[in-house]
DNA sequence: TGTCAAGAAACGAACGTTCGTTTTATGGTT
DNA sequence: AACCATAAAACGAACGTTCGTTTCTTGACA
């Protein structure tokens, strides 16, 4: 098949991705052969080897996907109209880190990219790209109290950001390895800890 | 060296882990060959072989011992006399995590534990454990928080418990990736979330 | 008919592990 | 006290396997 769409071209990328991203999920990155990716692409080595020049170069088009749902979906909860209280956006973003890091979620792939990160610098950019734009998320969604008046005006809004965002992470590793922690659970721990004010928002 | 004394297996056993432990750190768990394990332990294949019937083995000693430094100074916080402070307790945990994630340090390994765990169900078992161990500590204090009046008293200890033990796992990924989040920052990120009720304990 | 994506086979390298051999400390016998 | 037979510890070359990658071939479409 000589001179294929760009289109094409692109959808073959995707696929190789896929695939790749489903093994991993399986059976974990370092576990996963290429060719099982070979395999769970239905393509051969030749194929794989057109697109991308190296088993790290797919794993790092994976990484930069790991988190990219959450924050989608995190955005729009930091964005909500009318502004959602802490506990109920704690609560949301743990029902979504439960979904996405379910028997083929994509967040069962979370630790193994902060470990990558630790030894690679290549992705560790693409990590830290990640927690970056996630941590922002948290600083928008904390401005919005603060400035909604139910934290004090000189909150440092990017510390409380850096400290909320930890709690993220915290709940998807015990959601990992023990699987007994609930985002109900999380909500009536936040609840018992936090002020008051942060919890009774305008209707 | 037959018949050698029961220590010095001990010792001999210790010196293979530690030799291991230093290439994990430096260079990750799966970039660490048994070849490199050999010479930073300074023995041949044979002898450490005698001592461990796989890699896997080395690596399943190695994670038992990644947070056992942390959860000993934990522990002796949280039993702390007079009661310390919810922000003063985070912080000191923090700066544990600082101190041992640096250069050498073994949480350094803590992301690739994890990443194991999800698909080793031996290795899971020695993380869970070791959650569950530093979760518990946690109730503990809050338990400890609750019976000193600063909670009111029908307060779910251990939803709160895991609640706050998410927080260290978070703290330490983003140390890990970004370096950014210092224990005093996170205090700052504490003290402006909860209630004042569990910032001001007695003298 | 020429081009190039895709297939198939095979490559060298490096892996974890094994095993036959050598070294060395020990304890019973002189 | 000196010796040696013995068993355990350590050695290290080599094993078979599997890895990621490359090369050469094929065949369908422009």
């Amino acid at each position: 098949m000589p001179r294929v769409s760009e289109e094409h071209l692109e959808r073959r990328r995707r696929q190789i991705v896929d695939a790749a991203r489903a093994c991993f999920i399986r059976k974990g990155v370092h576990a996963t052969s290429m060719q099982d990716i070979f395999a769970e692409a239905g393509l051969s080595a030749g194929a794989v080897y057109r697109y991308f020049k190296s088993k790290n170069e797919i794993i790092e088009a994976n990484i930069s996907t790991v988190v990219g749902d959450m924050h989608a979906f995190f955005d729009e909860l930091s964005h909500a109209d009318p502004l959602l209280p802490l506990d109920e956006v704690i609560e949301q973003l743990a029902a979504k880190v439960v979904d996405l890091s379910g028997e083929n979620g994509p967040l069962r792939l979370a630790p193994e990219a902060w470990a990558l990160a630790v030894h690679d610098p290549e992705i560790a950019t693409y990590v830290a790209a990640n927690v970056t734009a996630l941590r922002e998320t948290w600083t928008a969604y904390m401005s919005r109290l603060v400035q909604a008046g139910f934290l004090p005006a000189d909150t440092d809004v990017v510390a409380v950001g850096k400290t909320l965002f930890a709690v993220v992470p915290g709940f998807l590793v015990q959601r990992l390895v023990l699987g007994d922690f609930s985002p109900e659970e999380l909500r009536r721990g936040v609840r018992a800890l936090t002020r008051e004010s942060m919890l009774t928002l305008p209707t």
